[in-house]
DNA sequence: GGAACTATTTCAAACGTTTGCGAAAGGAGT
DNA sequence: ACTCCTTTCGCAAACGTTTGAAATAGTTCC
């Protein structure tokens, strides 16, 4: 049913000319006959020439493609990375093709196998929780196609990195929850396996040390899901009844944790002042607003796609970049107590 | 830098013998001598030979690729139709390559014509809300690529369609409310130039018909964003005192609405009970939780996806499918009043 | 009148793969 | 010794495009 794409051939054969002529001519090359050109140029506007990609990547050997693996992009953060990736992509003339492994590693593995086979110019990649195993990524070195890893490093391969300064985020978001009177903060971290959940949990220790705040045995719990918040924040509160800050790993924990102190009618920021990790749509329609840190995740989808094209359109073999992108702490209601001094 | 990735003609020159030969033993051909075979399998395996996909792109005209193009990935809702259509995609062994239109009627045309040169075998298409004239999916109707047109319909071009009943969505929400005691429920409408904002209002209306309850002149207010739901609910309140329900066209008005209601000292859902429509990850998050409608986006990409693979496998030209999807309600506290008979 | 030059066009190869057809070689049957 | 068949393989074309080199025709110059 697909009605052919016109093609040089079509317009050589109805012009009676070769097919390099047409080409040529369509290139404005000098040693075309103006006359000709003009009739080829006219033609191939009338029949709506396109050139055909597949024929020009087979020859060029690229593929114009950009391979994105992320976890899942229905998380806010991994969309503005993408959409970050897409502009600066579309600006060069590449495009992205996109596979969520669903913070799963065997699905990571075929989003691997798969993409190479599509002869993608590179990958843009952020792990998946669960993998611990690299094989699929040295692979990837081993053939030479470049990758660039987001947010999440991967430090049993070479390759360029984008980051984020997680400590410095939670530093100053807890720095922050301090100043506004907090005495008890405690810290809902994520995962220490993975870097993030180290580098934020740190930061938020390293605040508390440099204000002389004493560190309690439950001041860091691992906690980084709404729901496990929602039921883990009630338990906490009952036990400790002077918490009076809580500083999450991501927003919609924050959010859980929210939602728990109301309903133990604490007010927040008042009783309890909060802030998140991320700047999510969510922490902008949560009530109060929620305090928290940006992640940059445009920025960060930017930075990765201009160091992957950096890499795909340089000969030379330069040392592996990381690049590390300072946070903005976002100050919203949930966590401004009525300054009582 | 790229290190050549091995070609069937690499493996003949080592094994001596013809690139069909090898084509033909990597695929079991009967005519291939078994020995010869097992050569060139094992050297195959050896070298981690990959059918360069380009190359075939090319001489079977098709790329495997389907071209998406969303309004804005950052929304619930598309970053859910993705998912459906990148499950199905993947399982037939096709990528998708996503482009935003940001509700760009310029930016949508600039991607149909990138995609369409990067030969993608079809479209799946949401599209913007700016676009009125349709010129560029007249032109791919014309050279026979196969379209899909999720959510939004456009009826100047005949392509197949995956809707969701927004009538009846529409329809059982507002009914629900009534239900629970509401007696004057208003509904903040989106664009009538679309027809997802025509029939949510539609089924709104008839709902409000069916029950006898008298429609006002303010009953259906055009306001379909957070922000302008914050800043319009206090007004209509503070005119209209006895309003005890609203019907928001999207969740993210539908939580705009709530906090103007509760900035008005109001209490949902006793003094004001409210729905939303969409079904996104924010309804779970409000606080109350928000009563929604699940437009099942998941399932849209899903049937957009099966219906684009049909058409790219059809030979022959059957006409236009539309498959209407039902919606369910989702009941959470922001819709219970307390029951007062 | 022949060399030298210019202007314009075409040829052919290349990218990697598939596939119809033909070729070569050997064996069997008559 | 001839045909016929089988087994195994290679040739060449095809997909659409680009590009160096060669070809053609025409002009200029001495």
């Amino acid at each position: 049913m697909r009605g052919h794409q016109v093609t040089i051939k079509d317009i050589a054969k109805i012009l009676h000319i070769s097919p390099s002529t047409v080409s040529r001519a369509l290139k404005d090359h000098p040693d075309i006959n103006p006359q000709t050109k003009k009739n080829v140029q006219d033609l191939a506007k009338k029949l709506n020439y396109k050139p055909n990609q597949i024929a020009l990547n087979l020859l060029q050997q690229e593929s114009k493609l950009i391979g994105v693996i992320i976890p899942e992009i229905i998380h806010y953060f991994f969309s503005t990375v993408i959409s970050g990736i897409e502009k600066i992509a579309n600006e060069s003339g590449y495009h992205i093709i996109i596979t969520q492994s669903n913070e799963s590693y065997h699905k990571e593995v075929e989003n691997i196998q798969a993409l190479l086979s599509s002869n993608i110019d590179g990958f843009i990649i952020t792990m998946a929780k669960t993998t611990l195993n690299f094989d699929h990524f040295k692979n990837v070195e081993e053939i030479g196609v470049p990758m660039v890893f987001v947010d999440r490093s991967c430090d049993a391969v070479t390759a360029d990195k984008v980051l984020v300064d997680d400590f410095d985020g939670a530093y100053k978001a807890t720095k922050h929850l301090i100043e506004n009177g907090c005495k008890n903060i405690i810290h809902l971290a994520g995962p220490q396996n993975l870097d993030i959940g180290i580098q934020r949990k740190e930061g938020f220790l390293s605040a508390l040390n440099n204000s002389n705040i004493p560190i309690n045995s439950y001041s860091v719990q691992i906690c980084d899901t709404h729901d496990h918040a929602l039921k883990l924040i009630p338990e906490l509160l009952s036990r400790h009844n002077n918490i009076d800050g809580i500083f999450a790993v991501n927003d919609l924990t924050a959010i859980g944790a929210m939602k728990a102190v109301k309903s133990m009618n604490k007010k927040v920021p008042d009783d309890i002042a909060i802030s998140g990790f991320t700047n999510s749509h969510i922490s902008y329609i949560a009530d109060p607003e929620l305090t928290t840190v940006d992640q940059k995740g445009f920025e960060m989808g930017q930075h990765a796609a201009r160091m992957i094209l950096k890499r795909i359109h340089s000969d030379e073999n330069y040392g592996p970049v990381t690049t590390i992108l300072n946070t903005d702490l976002i100050i919203r209601k949930s966590s401004l107590k009525r300054k009582l001094n």
